[in-house]
DNA sequence: GTAGGGTTAG
């Protein structure tokens, strides 16, 4: 009868003979370092039917094969249904399986009750635990493992010590990691690479550098970490040369086949302004990730070549290799906010919500905020404030960042009055308006002539709200003014506000007198306009415009000609429109389209419906 | 038999 039980299935036959215990651990050890789950069932049910799982370390192996693939709850079974008390492998596997799978919360009960079980616990056990409580912000639990680390003589232990090292720099606290650092008996390339990473998220770069240094000074190779984290370093620091010096070092070692160097290389570029060289990072790149697509989506968006965005964006949705996550929608929301390509922009936020991302269900998950603030502006800059407003009714947590996006986005299109209403309620929540409040109430006032409000609001941020107007908020006060026609207090206010006018606020102002026809202050703003930036070609626009106003034309052509002397050339106006599958932009006069015969046509027969005259 | 680092947005 127990021969038919252990009938050779397939799977055995490449066992020389019938698998024993120890060859069954050898193999889910082998599974769970694959992930291969249907090995480790088989090697399961074969270990359950032939009397094995009596056996601890067959249970400690099989809790790390089912964690190892992302099978948590039968690896809670196995170590629930352990024939004796469970021992400190068993403990150990399980609580590091849970944290495998980001359930740190399990993980700490598990330890909690492991210790309420007097198990003694050994130097496996620490790294979990430290990691788990850091995860969990609880910097109480992180002290009193520390203690207990302390007591049981594991502190100088590599690992356990790099973990504590780890875990008070996750709270900032360099002081703490460093007496943990300077303690360690030896120090080997872990340490050292967390040193970096802690001195990296305070800002202290040149520690950051130093750690790098002394790291090679003490024999000890870089790794493929130390890389990641000096690239991030010289990244925030925005330092080129030594990016470079970097990549040359990262290729001497063989490490540009590691996906994520690579990825700190295009970002590193990126952010250093080199867009071509991360882009040559990516395509050279055999293999791939979602931080790589991200990244590079990131650079254009960086670079400012938002239809090149959106093309990337296209192309991973296309090559179905990658899903969009929180990052990328996040990061390409701005482009289509830009474009006010608003199709695509719809699209994302019917992906995000069929993948929950930003969902109002209380849970107050980091990344929420932001992308819902994302899909907010996006909105608001394509002109749909209904539906801005629907996404920032539901959010349930707002920062303010989300009050000031739907406050601006009603200021843009000319709705004061929401926006001032907004900005009663966001004080009523008891939060504290900031300089970016200030620039959307001050524009709502502005762009819906509220004039009385706009002087009261600039004469009260200071005394009532205690925010420092900037130029910004004077510009906008003064743009207000000069729309309303009030060019004197426009004026006044240009020449007594206790910040240097720059070449914006004398803009709005020259647009103002153009506006409303006044040559002489014109020829003031305008003068100052050309000393503050000779080659910005509007400036001259408008004061042509003013001459020619007036019918003063000999002046018109003087400048004219001073704009040609200046070397200022016009940059042509557009409009586009999205369209189908694309978007479509139009310049004065511009006959490239491909549908241009049939564009105009329609376009003349509307100009024939208005009475107007027909297009030649 | 069980353990410690990294890169993307805002």
């Amino acid at each position: 009868m127990f021969k038919t039980a252990i009938k050779t299935p397939n799977f055995f036959r490449t066992f020389s003979s019938l698998p024993n215990l120890t060859s069954c651990i050898t193999s889910l050890q082998l599974s769970a370092h694959q992930a291969n789950l249907q090995q480790g069932k088989k090697l399961h049910s074969y270990m359950l039917v032939n009397g094995f799982l009596t056996s601890p370390i067959a249970i400690t192996s099989l809790i790390n094969m089912y964690s190892k693939c992302n099978l948590i709850s039968h690896a809670f079974s196995v170590f629930n249904s352990s024939p004796s008390q469970p021992n400190v492998f068993a403990y150990n596997a399980i609580i590091a399986g849970f944290i495998f799978n980001d359930m740190l919360k399990p993980a700490l009960q598990v330890y909690e009750k492991m210790r309420l079980a007097g198990v003694t616990m050994d130097k496996f056990t620490f790294p979990c635990v430290v990691k788990a409580f850091s995860g969990c912000e609880n910097f109480l639990g992180l002290k009193k493992v520390h203690g207990l680390v302390f007591k049981l003589g594991l502190d100088h232990d590599l690992f356990v010590g790099s973990a504590v090292v780890h875990g008070y720099l996750k709270f900032e606290l360099m002081a703490d990691a460093h007496q943990v650092f300077d303690e360690m008996p030896d120090r080997d390339v872990v340490l050292w690479n967390a040193m970096i990473n802690g001195y990296a998220q305070i800002g202290e770069f040149g520690n950051a550098l130093d750690c790098l240094q002394k790291l090679r000074a003490d024999g000890n190779a870089p790794s493929r970490f130390t890389m990641t984290g000096t690239l991030s370093v010289l990244t925030l620091k925005g330092d080129l040369y030594n990016g470079k010096a970097i990549h040359g070092l990262v290729a001497k070692m063989g490490y540009l086949s590691g996906i994520a160097v690579c990825n700190a290389l295009i970002d590193m570029y990126g952010k250093c302004k080199c867009f071509l060289d991360a882009l040559d990072i990516f395509e050279v790149m055999e293999v791939k990730d979602i931080y790589s697509w991200n990244s590079i989506i990131g650079v254009h968006q960086q670079s400012g070549d938002h239809e090149g965005t959106l093309k990337l964006f296209d192309r991973m949705l296309r090559d179905k290799v990658f899903c969009p996550d929180l990052v990328t929608f996040t990061t390409v929301l701005p482009a289509c906010a830009h474009l006010a390509a608003l199709r695509h922009g719809k699209e994302i936020h019917a992906s995000m919500i069929t993948k929950g991302l930003g969902k109002d269900d209380g849970e107050d998950r980091v990344g929420d905020t932001y992308i819902n603030n994302a899909i907010m502006d996006m909105y608001g800059k394509c002109g749909c404030m209904r539906e801005a407003r629907l996404v920032f009714d539901h959010m349930s947590s707002k920062d303010s960042a989300s009050w000031n996006i739907m406050i601006m986005g009603y200021a843009m299109h000319g709705f004061g009055n929401d926006a001032l209403n907004l900005f009663h309620k966001m004080c009523e929540v008891n939060l504290t308006p900031d300089e970016v409040t200030f620039v959307g109430v001050l524009s709502a006032c502005n762009h819906s002539g509220l004039v009385k409000e706009g002087e009261e609001f600039l004469s009260q941020m200071k005394s009532k709200y205690k925010v420092s107007p900037t130029v910004e908020h004077y510009t906008c006060v003064i743009d207000m003014f000069g729309r309303a026609g009030l060019l004197n207090q426009a004026y006044g206010l240009l020449s007594e506000m206790p910040i240097e006018a720059n070449s914006v606020v004398w803009r709005a102002f020259l647009a103002a007198c153009r506006l409303h026809g006044d040559a002489n202050l014109a020829e003031i703003a305008a003068r100052r306009v050309i000393d503050l930036e000779p080659e910005h070609c509007g400036s001259y626009v408008l004061m042509s415009n003013v001459y020619g106003t007036l019918g003063r034309y000999e002046e018109v052509s003087d400048v004219r000609l001073n704009m040609r002397q200046q070397n200022v050339k016009k940059t042509p106006g557009c409009s586009w429109i999205e369209f189908g599958n694309g978007v479509h932009v139009f310049g004065t006069g511009d006959r490239t389209h491909l549908d241009e015969d049939l564009i105009y046509s329609e376009l003349n027969s509307l100009y024939m419906s208005m009475g107007l005259c027909h297009m030649t």
